[in-house]
DNA sequence: TATGAATGAGGCTTCATTCAT
DNA sequence: AATGAATGAAGCCTCATTCAT
């Protein structure tokens, strides 16, 4: 009986409603990646919701039956990035693949470094203008979540030996902080020209990187 | 008898003159000011222009006698900045004062975090709609002036042996990018939160910061 | 009964459609009467886009939904009237009704002689700041078009012996000439005070007119 | 005792005026004439008084030492087009050099076509706004008073013979349209490309002019 | 649900005119 | 008399958001 269901008409509705539904989000995405592009390409401010709803193909009113504002917009995005660290960093066992969650982390911050930069910028608008604090609230929520398996982490690697016994956190934040400067410098109009050998210069902060947090050999001590 | 005609009647013009001249630049200076603490506050873009005129106490047209428009205002800023940078990199001797010049650099880049935020956001916008394009040029040649200056600093370091023989701008891009990204980690609503103990935090970043482009010890060599 | 499936619940959308873009353009006709009506009342210049939205009873951005820019709404008043004439040109053939086509375009030009006044000031304000290029491209075109339509009408009536042999657009250029005057006249404040006796004096104009390009009689040569 | 006072300190306050006000009027003129040029150059709308005292090279609030504001200025410009206009017709005798006259005239309103032009669109502007009253009337006045002098002057060529017997207003209000008309023709951006041979056609035009409110002959009787 | 016309607050900028020096 | 800094009304235009269909 169940299965004579599946195409009997009562249940079309439900199956319509269904496929509704999976449209209705397909579209949410397609607006978000429109977004993104074209806030990565001119400026979130010179991107209006017209041209977004252009880019998709729809009418303008659309996008307000998916998102309240156009800060929501921008919030969506935020979170959407922040999740796809968070499933990430949740993907391993954090004690046995320490290197790889490490690298991987870098790996996913490192790419596309203009839409973090994009992002920081739209962060900090949305909370001066305390728009969609819900969204803020959940934004760093799940940042919160991803500080603390990323603390999880650091602290292994502290117990081993291999990282400076600081707070895990110091150890995490000169990392962003590295990160996010090189992605800013990666993107500036004057820097960017200043680097002619851009892959020597990578290479280099990478290393960096690597080291910044070590523990200091002491004398004698054989280097790794 | 003959130098006290320096306040006779006949010369008041050219007296008046000058402090008129007086007058202009500094209300030109209370613009920016005023601009700069609002662009702070509030976010440049939540910032109208009769908001700084008021803040000022001066009416919305005058901005426009000082600045041909609000990236105008803008450019000032950023010029302002560089310029300052530069007056202190050629205020000592490079050859003398390395290590204060050094340090100097890094308390100045350090200094007001938020500001050099701000600036990164205005250069961004202001390059990606093409504004103002004669300031630009000039922001970005002293930008090359200061950029020189490092690498001849640099350069004498590398020689001293005190820091790993790269291309100086290595050296210089890979500290800008730390202290970029330790600014807008400050910066950031989220970070700052998770930040508990900020001044062991940014100890711990200086200490990276001074280190991270040192020459790397062989074995047995011992440490300074 | 196919037949009254026309107007099912099924056609409605697109019968909508239709209403709305009815409505649509009998609005921007709505806008460009009136800001027709108030420009030749009050001149271009002390009518602003507020008063034209104001007089159609709609909001001011709504013009902007219609048009460009004010500079636009300039233009398509003016490529209206062009392409009215082009019409009128166009409506007869030109072989067999040369006589009324010639009466009608002067007919048309001197029907209300200020709306051409104010496109004539129109045109050189916009063209001077060059604004709306591709429109003033536009303009031109159709004028071109006319233009050629009447060098035909004239060339005709050469033919038949009716007017002097000389380049055809001698004798358009010259109609154009005293027309587009008597209308300057007629609208001058100072001289509509003189023509006591408009009438006659148009009428006196208009025989000129007729009579101007015509081959000269020669001596013993009876007149027509 | 007269002549020796010429030199004399008491009378030098007075000589130094009258030199002042020669340097006055002077540069009353300097500034009248920049105006136009920028006008003609730029159109009136995008001329400000700060571009006309850069011109001149004096202070803006120096033209509102000479001009109680902008519309005056346009008026002293009619003013003084007009009262050249006056000089020249009372330049002769009406009743010998009737011909020279006629031509004088002509040749007058024909020079620097666009500038009768502006002259045109100032006194709209001028008038709808109803600006400056008491100088609007005195230009109607110096107007009347060359009226009536060409009035005369057609009298005497109607009472020759030369001219077709109806009211003097109607030739020369008939010549004002052609030559009007024949201006915006010369001045007109579209009109300008079409006229191929700009001399054989204004020869045309010129000749039309002539003869257009002629005597009609009769049949029989000799052409001049 | 999808649409897109309509809205109107609000931003930037201009410029004739004033007035203290 | 000459100046030019200051003014502020007023114009044009943008765009996020609403809402009737």
């Amino acid at each position: 009986m169940a299965a004579s269901n599946v195409n009997s008409p009562v249940m079309q509705p439900m199956q319509k409603e269904t496929r509704k539904v999976r449209e209705f989000r397909r579209r949410e995405q397609e607006i978000l990646d429109a977004a993104l592009k074209l806030f990565l390409e001119q400026g979130e401010d010179s991107v209006t919701v017209e041209m977004i709803a252009d880019a998709v193909g729809i009418g303008k009113g659309t996008i307000y039956k998916h998102f309240r504002s156009k800060a929501e917009v921008y919030l969506r995005l935020m979170l959407d990035y922040e999740r796809d660290l968070n499933a990430l960093l949740h993907s391993a066992d954090v004690d046995r693949d320490r290197e790889a969650l490490s690298r991987a982390y870098f790996e996913f911050r490192m790419r596309d470094p203009q839409r973090y930069r994009l992002f920081d910028r739209l962060e900090e608008k949305v909370v001066k203008a305390n728009q969609v604090p819900d969204l803020v609230e959940q934004l760093h929520t799940i940042r919160a979540s991803n500080f603390d398996r990323l603390t999880q982490l650091i602290k292994g690697r502290i117990d081993e030996g291999k990282l400076e016994d600081v707070p895990p956190y110091y150890h995490y934040c000169a990392a962003w902080a590295l990160v996010h400067g090189a992605v800013a410098l990666y993107h500036s109009p004057f820097w960017s020209n200043v680097l002619e050998d851009q892959d020597g210069f990578f290479q280099f902060l990478m290393d960096i990187g690597v080291r910044m947090g070590n523990r200091r050999r002491r004398d004698g001590e054989p280097s790794v």
